[in-house]
Order: C-alpha cells, then structure tokens, then sequence
DNA sequence: ACACCTTTCGTGTACGAACACGAAATTACA
DNA sequence: TGTAATTTCGTGTTCGTACACGAAAGGTGT
C-alpha cells in the first residue's frame, strides 16, 4: 500500500511536508507543493482513515433528536436500534452518540430537549421533527453555530438540513390505495381511519391520505372513499361503537385503511365486532400490527424501514463528518410492502 | 475511552501483558490473567479495532467468485455493485478483494475460476454457487485450507460454509402464487413458463416453482396451473409462437408466472401477440424488466435484494475475520415486491 | 551454592497519519 | 554585509495496539 512516506520519498521531502500539501495548510512553496500533488496522484494515494483518525485525536458527537419510548413495541424502538447498529460500526473511529428525547405528545418537552441538545454542543444532528412549528422556530440555534443536522422520519421542507431520511408519505399513500384496490370486491367503498392522537406527526398521515385518494381518483373503478376520526385510542368500548355504528350505515364499506401505526386498533375492533370480512390496510410493521397480519386480520402493511431510518442517518452524517461529502438532499428509503407471506423475512 | 494503557495501569502490570492476555497468549500467569480479566470486564473495555488494525499490519484478501457478467443490465451487475459499496467502507482497514469470475452456462470455467480463487490463497471467500456438482466436488480445496466460505444467491445445504445469503427461494414462490392470486379473475389457469437457458440456477427456480403450486393448493379457488418450458431464448419469433399456441389452446389462461429474471422475455412476447389483457409476474427488478413493469405488463416483481446480497456478503466475512464471530448459519434476505408504484423508492 | 531451564512479564519499536516545534533557508532592509 | 523577519520544511511525539526481545523471578538437579 501506498503510504505518505512513500509519496515523500519519491518527492524527497519530509512527510511533513506532504501532510500540510494534503490538508491544505501553508508552509509550502507553490513549486514544491504541485510537484507533490503530482506524484500524489501518479501513485493514486489515498489517505488512510485509519490511521488519520488515529493520530487527530478528534473525537466527533452526534447528537440525535427521538420521541422517548415506553414499550419495547413502540415505533420509535425501531429507528433507535438502527442508531445503535451503526454506533457499533463507528465508535472505534472515535465517534460518540449523545441521546436526546422529548415526549411526542408534548411540544414544550420537545423545545426544551431541543435546546438541550444543542447546548452539548454536538458536531452534527439527527433530528425527528415531528412538531414542524416548533423546528422551525429554533432551528437557527442550530445554525448559529453551524452544526449540520439530518431529518429522518418527518418531512420538513425549506430548511437546510443536509438531507432527510424517509418515505415519500404521499407514494406510500398511493401504493396503499393499489393494495386496497386489489383486495377488495367491485362496487366497495372504503373508509380511512384517523387515530387523532398522534396529532404531532399529522403531515405525513395526511400525505398519505392524500396519495391514497389520488389512487381512486385515477383508478378505473372510481370507489368511493369515506373518512371518520377517532380519538380516545385508550377506551376500546367506545371506539368498537363507534365503528360498528358506522359500518352499519355504510354497508357497502369492504375496506379500511388506516394511515398510521396504529391499525392494530382498528384490527382488534374488527374481531371485536366480527367484522372479520373487512380488508384492512395500514402502516409499520411493529410487532403489534404483525401480530394481526398474520392471523389474517390485517391484509397489508406498508414498512417505512424505520430501523434503516437510524441507521443510513447516521452513516450519513458519519460520512459527512469524515469526508465532509454532502449527501443527496431527500433520500428516500423503499416503500415496502409486508403480507403475511414475506413478513418473517425482513 | 478506556485503552489498553489504562487496564495496564489499573492491573499493576505493562500494556505488553494486558496484550497477552486479549489475544489469549501463552506466557501469563493464571493468576495475573484471572486479574486482568477481571479488571477488563468491570471497565468494560473493547479493543479498539482501528488500532488494531494498524498494529497488525496483517492485510486481509477476500476473493469472490461469480458469474462473468456482459451487459450492464446483467443480474449479476447487481451483487457487484454491493460488494463495491462494501469494499469501499473497508478498504482503509487492509481489506482488499481479488474478483474472480466465471461463464454462468459453462461448468468447466466455474470449476477452473474456482481453482484459481483456491490458489490466491485468499483469507475468504464469498461465492455464487451455482454449479451444485461441481461446487460440492471441489469445496474441499477450501477446507483443506481451512478458508471460509460463504454462499450468495444460491443456497447449498450440507456444506460448512460459514454463511449462506440470500433469498428463501420457496418462501419466494409462495407469494409469487399470492400476488397473482390477487391479480386473477376468479376461475382462471395460470401457467408457469419456465426459460431454460439458466439451467445452473435450477435449485432456486425448483423451489420458487413448488413454493408457487403449495399457495394454489391452500387456497380456497384451486386454481389449476399448467407448466411450460421456453429454451432458445435468443429467437423471439419462435417464441411468440410458441406461446401464442398454448395460449390458444388453453383460453382459460389469464396469468403467467415466470420464476426467473427473465420475465421481460415473455412481456415482449405478450406485446407482440397483443395478449396484454394477461397477468404477468417474476423475478428480480433488473432495468429490462422494470421497463415492463412500468409499462403495465409487468404486474409484480419479486426482489431478491441482489446489491443487499454482495454487501451483506462482504461485511459479514469482514466481520467474521475481524471478530471471528460466527454469523447465523441462513441469512434470509427480504423477500420484496416490487410494484410499479414502489419500484422508484427502492 | 551453582549452573541451567522455565515461566512470567516489562521495554521498545512499529503501524500511518497529524501536528507542534523549531531548524534551516530565503528574503528584506539598513 | 549584518541582522531581523519571514517562509519553508524536517524531526519528534502522539494515538492504541501488536509483537519481538530479553530481563527478572522462580524452580530443579547436582
């Protein structure tokens, strides 16, 4: 292999020299320094991360943004093992992870871990901002002191973040509603279910919903499409009534499509109303709505690969940090579909 | 961070003995060794691979074996581009990879590519086994030598490679039979056209095939399957012909399955035969057969996560060489469906 | 008590690159 | 020509680990 005493052999200088010709430091005379360059590129010489992260003892923290997660099942576990998976890969190259976290359903916490994290003075960020106002108004924090920050997750347009990581929410939407279209029965109508709790991340459910009606409205068979809210996500009792009253009025309703994580709800209140003649459509594959998939009540899912989400996030920013490489600005993860044929193989 | 040093110190003994110990070296007391094994796990200390791999300045060569690939729309370009991507994340750490390559119709130049892998005396080897006969022949050569081997793409059971990756073949089929199932009027025949220039890669398609019969016979509309088998594949013409033919005689037939790559052969003969009122599903989401899908005559195509295959391959021999961790022994990859609404999010 | 061997362990150097330090070369100016 | 200022660049140390070498300690036999 090619190494810098090599490159200043053959230059008869010091590898003194030719270090401050690689990073561009003075302290060398423009005649020698093209001379190196030269031979640089002659012997194809690349640096050696290895040893260069070495010998500068820099040591680098990314900072990461999360909702805090109760159960092991939530869907915030998943991108956090992607996170811990690529740690694993880094530390040894002198890279730290400093974990922040704010409760989804709570703006004010989301702000103050914001500021937090910020006042540890990472050297770059990976943020889930699933409160938009909130990201907006203090995300110059950020770039007052000029640490790049990656999305992952949710969407935010106009920013300078050097890049998201996600799903395009409207195409999922839209391959949702091709999903639905095969399953069901000609002449259906289908219904959409909002779980309103989860009011944080409300720009990618409605891309969804947006993308899933724009499916019908292009399809041959132009189904019609109803949509109900539900909130109260705790009182099962309530939202089984609900449900079954408005099922009895819409007879003609074969599928439902629940544009979030939380269509194992709607799952249980299917068997609980014994309505397991419904087709039923929604998204992640958390263990919960997998637990449905497979006894058949759930007929697809739709994977925003949330553990890759943590994981390509902080290779990126790894790889930014290392080589300074600006990444793609939205790098847009698979949109995969999960039946109960391919599930136990993700 | 914790380093050698500071267990030396901690220890009462030299870096040299706490070195002795780590790489389970003759020459160290049971006593001192318990100590400093104590002492180890309690600071929980890691080696620190990057200057590991500096000291040793051992280098490591993995040698890969797979088919010669012409054009750039190949298959096997796919996996390639994989191991590219995985190389260059370990290049800087002595990893280097030597390529040797075989004609995936000729079993002669399999088994001399295979030879001059052994000889290169390679640390590791990843390999394409398609040639079954002549894999199991000469794998010997590899053992005697005591290299590890894992296998891509093809699975091979009763071997002693360290790891197989790839695709659940059966698995695979199954859902194939699922998707077309959705797609299909009810009381329709499928048929199974089988290309049978690929003969070196019967076992996946064998399988892909029985996993594709086992969903028509537990589903409650038996449909009936019928089988056919196309050979030159370079004559469109004749093709066309042939498959027109069947096709009359048997008008029941309203979807076809293709369990290969070579799905877009039979796009372009059901555009030329103007039969584009029949269902179509098949293999791998190579360029010539995402064209088709796009084009509607394509309805699904399964993904076996080629690129995902070569890198996957190389890390987890990375792995195994650096840390001499055993992988799991079947490391399934993601059985995919690509549609025409996910196939640019991939 | 002496020579001799074995076990145990400490020292020193190397890996490739980064960078502080200061030596040598060049230029500026009186 | 002498002196100071400036430019140019080589040396030495450092990072954390690997390993060769050999010193010290302990044991055995005569």
């Amino acid at each position: 292999m090619n190494s810098i005493k090599d490159i200043a052999l053959k230059a008869k200088v010091s590898t003194g020299t030719v270090d401050r010709v690689i990073h561009n430091r003075p302290g060398v005379s423009e005649k020698t320094k093209k001379k190196i360059l030269k031979i640089i590129k002659e012997s194809n010489y690349t640096v050696n991360t290895v040893a260069s992260l070495l010998a500068s003892k820099k040591t680098y923290t990314i900072a990461t943004l999360l909702p805090k997660t109760k159960e092991s099942s939530d869907f915030w576990e998943t991108p956090k093992q992607g996170i811990e998976k690529a740690f694993i890969e880094i530390k040894d190259l002198g890279f730290k992870i400093k974990i922040f976290e704010f409760d989804q359903f709570n703006s004010d916490s989301y702000v103050s871990a914001f500021k937090e994290m910020v006042n540890s003075e990472p050297n770059a960020v990976l943020i889930a901002p699933t409160f938009k106002m909130e990201t907006l108004k203090n995300i110059s924090l950020l770039e007052d002191k000029e640490i790049p920050y990656v999305f992952i997750n949710t969407e935010t347009e106009g920013l300078n973040n050097i890049s998201f990581i996600g799903q395009k929410s409207k195409q999922a939407g839209f391959l949702a509603g091709k999903l639905l279209n095969w399953v069901l029965p000609k002449k259906s109508e289908v219904l959409i279910v909002e779980i309103r709790k989860n009011i944080s991340n409300y720009t990618a459910i409605n891309n969804r919903i947006e993308g899933f009606k724009d499916f019908f409205q292009h399809s041959e068979k132009a189904i019609n499409i109803k949509r109900i809210s539900i909130h109260n996500i705790e009182d099962q009792e309530t939202i089984n009534l609900q449900l079954k009253e408005y099922l009895n009025q819409h007879p003609t309703i074969k599928g439902i499509f629940v544009p979030s994580s939380k269509v194992s709800i709607i799952a249980k209140s299917i068997i609980d109303i014994k309505r397991e003649d419904l087709e039923l459509g929604g998204f992640d594959s958390i263990s919960e709505n997998i637990k449905y998939l497979k006894n058949g009540i759930v007929d697809f899912l739709i994977s925003q690969k949330a553990e890759q989400q943590g994981y390509d996030g902080i290779k990126l920013l790894f790889n930014y940090l290392i080589n300074k490489k600006a990444p793609v600005k939205n790098y847009y993860l698979p949109i995969e579909i999960v039946l109960k044929e391919n599930v136990d193989y993700l």
